[in-house]
DNA sequence: CAAGGGGTTGGCACTGAGTTCCCTAAATTA
DNA sequence: TAATTTAGGGAACTCAGTGCCAACCCCTTG
């Protein structure tokens, strides 16, 4: 490299340089194709540095979900007492999805590869558990009072999860267009509805009465209630 | 080999041949320290019939796993037509579970190891999505008719796979000695709870009315009433 | 200005997973 | 018995990932 010349008075980090320059490569010649060497090669850096950055050639396709990691338990652990768990833990997965919409074009260019390789899937889907996990550990923690409490929080951050990343890829796969963030927070309303805390709790009393109309299979509502009741009252736990 | 004697009547077919070397190697040495050509060497067969039976490495930890996939994919079209859907994924995911429960030591074994080896357990999260994707696509089949029906689809089998797996686990912590799929059972419960359509079906009349007493947080049942009626009605889909 | 000294990068060389190609031998079938 | 299929053995190769060390940059300190 020269250096006399002021040089573009800003050399982009070495991260960003090597996932430009293997997502170049991947366009070109698909991720399976390329191999580190060729990315190195295109970066116009050593071979060594790749693994110092990324601690695998999967990882680069994924470059900014450590930070967006980073930045769900941040928020996680703003909880403040008062804050139903279930509903701070749906926006937390919102994070993801804003990093996913902030880059339409990226996002995509990554989904179609996501898509076509098996190694990525699988590479996707041990990220995502990264997510799941972090949002487990911080319902876990919020539901120690009961004993289900992990169980619950276990099925939560899956329900969650899933219906983000559901959201997310519908999202990905009608071309990116829309706004990803209420697609999301649209499929988690699922999420919160069977498994979200009271937002208006009334006075605990002894008695409970429900009237309700509707034209829909009311099967539905007296299940939920049974089982509400059920799951409430019993608390039966596989310790 | 020598072939004039019999050969102990019955040679055990290669897989397990590979697979009873490998666990043996595991235990002495650690997953990470034994390489594919320790197992060919104790298994006395040759480098290339590894990878013949066992796409990588980590696939030789779970052996069964293809099996009973394969297994669950065939319990899932024996649904009749009136079966509930929740209810009989719920029933397929038990088969995992009666797999662990058959090989009790074994399954230890690979729990330990799992546990202690990052690309086991990375592995071990991809196995599991091949469980959650059969669900995921028998229930995307059967929630055809409503428009939110992928959505609810991934959402439950994501739940029903948590629940599976938490209860499966916190079984192997405990030492795997008392009844794995009852453990399943129990812990899928809420799953069923909150997802499950229902058992009985009451005539669909254009009113409900619950009457019910508990000394529980009464919070919680208004707000499933409140969801579940709001989640018939209006049928928002982030299509 | 010179001498460090921590941090970043490059350059090997090495291990080991996974693949390709080809060979051997047994089993099957004509 | 001859031909063909099928299961396994084995050398050689590609490439991901690691360890080690030298070179370099930049900033401090004497």
């Amino acid at each position: 490299m020269t250096s006399g010349m002021a040089e573009d008075h800003r050399k982009p980090p070495m991260r960003d340089l090597l996932a430009d320059a293997a997502f170049e490569l991947f366009e070109e010649k698909g991720f399976e194709q390329t191999t580190v060497d060729d990315i190195v090669a295109r970066a116009g850096v050593g071979r060594r540095s790749f693994f110092r950055y990324f601690p695998s050639k999967e990882d680069v396709v994924f470059p900014d979900h450590e930070r967006c990691l980073d930045d769900m338990v941040a928020f996680l652990k703003t909880a403040a007492d008062g804050t139903d768990l279930v509903e701070h833990a749906c926006e937390a997965t919102l994070l993801v999805a804003r990093m996913y919409a902030e880059r339409p074009e990226r996002s995509l260019m990554r989904y179609r590869h996501i898509r076509d390789v098996p190694a990525l899937r699988d590479h996707e889907h041990i990220v995502i558990r990264r997510y799941e996990h972090a949002l487990a550990a911080f319902l876990r923690e919020g539901f120690a009072f009961r004993p289900d409490g992990p169980l619950h929080a276990e099925i939560i951050a899956a329900a969650a999860s899933a219906a983000h990343n559901h959201a997310v890829r519908t999202w990905l796969r009608n071309g990116a267009t829309t706004d990803a963030v209420a697609a999301a927070r649209t499929a988690l309303a699922s999420v919160r509805a069977a498994w979200g805390a009271p937002p208006t709790p009334a006075e605990p009393d002894d008695y409970v009465v429900v009237i309700t109309r509707s034209r829909a299979p009311l099967q539905d509502v007296l299940h939920h209630v049974e089982h509400a009741l059920a799951r409430i009252a019993p608390a039966d736990d596989a310790e």
